[in-house]
DNA sequence: TTGAATGTTCAGAGAGTTCTGAACTTTCAG
DNA sequence: CTGAAAGTTCAGAACTCTCTGAACATTCAA
């Protein structure tokens, strides 16, 4: 019989999926990223985290998936069969770029200046100027977060 | 008989909404933003927020008011009877803080390193590595965001 | 090569969310 | 004061999302 989880580790995981479901990730997603957060030891099998979290076979699976995919987790060679999974040692530094949703809202932005442009009103008329303050805040965000990333990065030798 | 809508507009205010249903706002009443960007006049009465959008005279109210509330649009004095909305001049900038949601990740992982002190890991043992740099980047992000975004601000004079 | 362990996929149950529409309250012009 | 317009509330229909569990596929020790 493996060793039973402490109650209050379990629990952390836990909250962290509440945390990590208002930044979009699904709850059992969150609860998995938060257990590899402070597991012992950090890289675990598939069967060590169903266990350790209570979540189907299939949800492992499936989180662990999408977790590798976006580079908050890899694989690494297990003790016996198949392979464990460990949390990148950025992970959440990286995940946290967010960049896609900015690019998004730049993206719309743009659409609805190009969409007044051709009923005539330019990005420098009146009409424009609600849209376009929104589109260069989105653009200044879209470039300055990564520089801010990079600049914790290096102030924490990363 | 009002104008009717321009079909370009009332589809961007929907592209709005569908991208701002990505960054957790439910899609009516980012329809209802993306609207109040690009309507003229800027400001709209619930008569013709509903008809523009097509939405129930029940969920431009809650819509409304959850939006008032929040800090993005504010009331104004209509010409007839009642009032009107309309978007606050920085209204997405402010908004777009996201001050909440990084707190809270650094809430988390601050109960996590208390968890993992109450077990004799001060933080700079290595089993505490994990959670600490996780938060000491969010306490990072919670403090710099909002520094950018005043000098956003300064920038263009908002 | 074999079969037990591991991993993947996906239909669908259950939970949760969004939006409407109808009943109700408030406001104000006349 | 009256009643019509404006605004609010909320039950529930319609929809979406999450997660499980069972069937299927793959891997590898012996």
């Amino acid at each position: 019989m493996p060793d039973p989880v402490p109650a209050d580790e379990r629990r952390f995981a836990e909250e962290m999926g509440t945390a990590l479901a208002g930044m979009g990730v699904t709850p059992a997603f969150g609860k998995l990223l938060g257990w590899l957060l402070i597991c012992e030891p950090p890289a675990q099998t598939s069967a060590q985290l169903a266990e350790a979290l209570g979540l189907s076979k299939g949800s492992i699976s499936t989180g662990m998936r999408l977790l590798e995919r976006t580079g908050f987790v890899r694989r690494v060679p297990a003790p016996g069969r198949g392979h464990a999974y460990e949390l990148m040692p950025n992970a959440m530094i990286s995940g946290t770029d967010a960049a896609a949703t900015y690019a998004a809202m730049r993206h719309v932005t743009e659409r609805g200046l190009a969409l007044l442009a051709a009923q005539g009103f330019a990005e420098d008329h009146d009409r424009a100027r609600r849209l376009r303050i929104n589109r260069d805040f989105f653009l200044f965000i879209e470039e300055e977060v990564p520089k801010l990333i990079d600049r914790f990065k290096q102030e924490n030798d990363l």
